[in-house]
RNA sequence: UGCGGGGUGGAGCAGUUGGUAGCUCGUUGGGCUCAUAACCCAAAGGUCGCAGGUUCAAGUCCUGCCCCCGCUACCA
């Protein structure tokens, strides 16, 4: 494919969902790759807009509203609110940073909706759903159970019974409650509007896979797996009221479902900010480019381009950066657990250092996989690359230009061979780093980058200015300019992944261009101008630092623990229900792992009157090899039931510990097999 | 189980269209002392998950298998 020319560049980042604050992995995998981006272009004096948002629909908002007993604007209000701040802490600097519940918002999707509407673009259809009268909504499957129709579970949910594996619809429920409020729904029929993916399933392989191989592997796979298993119709609409109305008449109480209303944010908040927003979504000498997490795959690749595409009058992305996720000390980042770094708590554990986290972040940023954040890579990365790279090497520059040179920038007198080499190596770095920068490789941007600052000591170590200041102080002049010069344009080069740092350090040489353009220019600083005096860029970090950040996630971790197990109870039951189940004593005969599976163990068990065959998930605890003997515990009456082709009937009794571990409830050795459990 | 991603020196990663295996950190030895005990040089350390195949030549292409991660399935 020829690489097609752009005038401007529209650059989007993932609207975070508002019904919680930031932490580390939103910020790795959108947001400081696309602030790198967007600055980087900015200071080559690009056409650029930088656009996000507050994603601030649907339905867990609501629920968290009705949880805490406030209303979903309270809830969208305050994450907002905390969320545009930490970004702007950080440094993200998008053009505008909006939100979904804006008039304007409202506006444009409901336009977008319109359109598409009268273009027949959607499928109408009906359905029973159910209802809750109570709480007044309708209700998602997930938020129903009842009883299964198959194996009498009694709490399946509405979209699948846990216990036997069915897949079901909620009408299949017996008994259905909701979970909202506990009260009985009812069958309501409904209509909604359907987004036909089916049809641009064959233009969007040929977009996507045939235009489009450049995109990342992560990217790409995804996609392929999509389109391969085929595209189904999907509902545009919801009954809810929180959200954006669905402007037909008669569909009063529905709004579009978040998913259609979101990527439409993209185009609100241009709107918002320029009102020569068409430009940027309509001309095609425009870049689009989606920064987002692989969650956000299949709407940005394949589900908005239909939407656009659809619409008929809007560009469609250039590209989607999709990074992978970031774990946090080995353990995958949970909202829920409290297994996060909040940005706002690093602002206040580590005042000032928002270029560290920026440059930790960058530096391993889960580009091609998941990757792990710990602490004590965190501490290395300061430690040994921010100052003893970076901060060092301007600091032996400006201290020595101070001892030797009254804090003025010395005069060129003669350049050696290897002085200009060295010069000459600042462009050719500075190509590196915008190769890596338009192919979205970060990681390797900010490495070539600083190897600038790593070239500058070396340059320092070979020179050796402190011994020769005695005996040819022009050779010194030379190089201390030289060693400025690299400093200058560490300024300008490093701006977009540091640009705290960098801006301190233009005020420390008293330097005030930002161009990336002046890149490789050996004059950056004129002779005898003034520089200020020398100030540390960057500080270690000690170790109680790190420890105290690994205590508190070890607190987070044990507290967790402590939750997990003080689960609350189930409600009761009475003495008839519990004496329904035949519980019994028995001993493992044989056991043996079921092929192909991972957890699975088939086992024969001697319940005295009889041996069964009893399948369970307990591999990833105990090897086939040590059960044969042991004494167990087992439902012996529960409804036999088919695993992996192998017919199980009954099942052992475990304690699972909070950390998912299974142990065996054992009688006492005299308990005789097949005697009843009372 | 299905789909996707990944398995490269101690750790984290590059290796674009096949052509002598690199980088950052760590380790060891040496140098320097301007600098936040920072910096510079050198060395050790890899049969590129395993087994086949294509090729003059494979980390790079093909086939099969194993392991890790995510979603899914399954189980308690």
């Amino acid at each position: 494919m020829t690489k097609r020319s752009f005038k401007r560049t529209l650059v989007t980042s993932a609207l975070p969902y508002a019904n919680g604050p930031l932490h580390l992995g939103h910020l790795a995998g959108v947001y400081v790759p696309s602030d790198i981006y967007v600055r980087y272009l900015r200071q080559r004096g690009r056409d650029v807009i930088s656009i996000c948002g507050s994603d601030e629909h649907g339905v867990p908002i609501t629920l968290k509203a009705r949880h805490e007993g406030t209303t979903p604007q309270e809830v969208v209000d305050r994450y907002h609110t905390l969320n545009k701040k930490a970004f702007e802490d950080f440094g993200i600097t998008f053009d505008i940073y909006s939100r979904t519940t804006n008039r304007v918002h409202h506006e444009t999707a409901s336009q977008f909706f319109s359109t598409l509407y009268e273009k027949g673009e959607f499928i109408e259809k009906t359905s029973e759903q159910y209802y809750d009268e109570e709480a007044d909504t309708f209700l998602a499957d997930r938020y129903i159970t009842g009883t299964c129709p198959h194996c009498g579970h009694p709490s399946a949910y509405g979209d699948q019974c846990e216990q036997c594996g069915t897949s079901l619809s909620p009408s299949d429920l017996i008994n259905p409650v909701s979970t909202i409020s506990g009260s009985k729904p009812v069958l309501k029929e409904t209509r909604h509007w359907y987004l036909p993916l089916d049809k641009y399933e064959s233009w969007l392989k040929k977009w996507i896979l045939e235009d489009h191989r450049e995109w990342k592997p992560n990217v790409y796979g995804q996609c392929k797996s999509w389109l391969d298993q085929g595209l189904q119709p999907r509902a545009v609409s919801r009954d809810l009221d929180w959200g954006v109305p669905v402007p037909v008449e008669g569909a009063e109480g529905k709004v579009l479902y978040v998913w259609f209303d979101a990527p439409i944010g993209y185009i609100s908040a241009t709107r918002e900010l320029t009102p020569d927003w068409e430009k940027y979504w309509k001309d095609q000498e425009t870049r689009m480019i989606h920064f987002i997490g692989k969650d956000n795959i299949v709407f940005h690749c394949i589900i908005f381009p239909a939407m656009l595409r659809a619409e008929g009058s809007y560009i469609l992305p250039d590209n989607v950066p999709a990074n992978e996720f970031l774990n946090l000390e080995n353990d995958k980042i949970s909202t829920s657990r409290n297994w996060a770094v909040w940005l706002h708590e690093y602002l206040e554990d580590f005042p000032g250092k928002q270029d560290v986290l920026r440059y930790v972040l960058c530096a391993n940023a889960p580009e091609t996989k998941d990757n792990d954040f710990t602490w004590k890579d965190f501490q290395n990365r300061n430690n040994n690359e921010l100052v003893a790279i970076l901060g060092n090497f301007v600091n032996r520059a400006v201290v020595l230009t101070h001892k030797y040179h009254d804090g003025k920038v010395p005069p060129v007198s003669l350049l050696t061979p290897s002085d200009g080499e060295v010069l000459d190596q600042i462009g050719i770095i500075r190509k590196g780093v915008e190769q890596s920068l338009e192919n979205f490789r970060f990681r390797e941007a900010v490495k070539l980058a600083m190897d600038l600052a790593r070239l500058g000591n070396k340059y320092l170590a070979e020179t050796e200015p402190w011994k020769h200041y005695k005996n040819d102080p022009e050779r010194v002049a030379s190089i201390l300019n030289v060693a400025l010069q690299i400093s200058a344009n560490l300024t300008l080069l490093l701006d977009p992944f540091l640009p705290f740092s960098m801006q301190k350090l233009r005020d420390m040489l008293r330097f005030g261009e930002t161009s990336w353009e002046l890149i490789g220019n050996s004059n950056l600083l004129e002779e005898e101008h003034v520089i200020g005096a020398p100030a540390l860029l960057f500080e270690k970090i000690e170790d109680h630092q790190i420890q105290a950040q690994l205590d508190k996630l070890m607190k987070t971790r044990n507290d967790n623990l402590e939750t997990d197990s003080a689960r609350a109870l189930k409600e009761e039951v009475s003495f008839e229900d519990f004496s329904r189940m035949d519980l019994r004593t028995g001993t493992i005969l044989e056991a043996e792992k079921v092929p192909k599976t991972r957890k699975l163990i088939r086992m024969t068990i001697d319940l005295g009157v009889e041996q069964r065959t009893i399948v369970s998930g307990i591999a990833e605890y105990y090897t086939p090899g040590q059960l044969p003997g042991k004494k167990v515990c087992v439902l012996a009456n529960l409804t036999p039931r088919t695993i992996k082709g192998i017919e199980s009937k009954g099942m052992i009794l475990l304690a699972e510990n909070p950390d998912g571990s299974l142990h065996f409830i054992e009688p006492a050795a005299d308990a005789v097999n097949g005697s009843e459990i009372n």
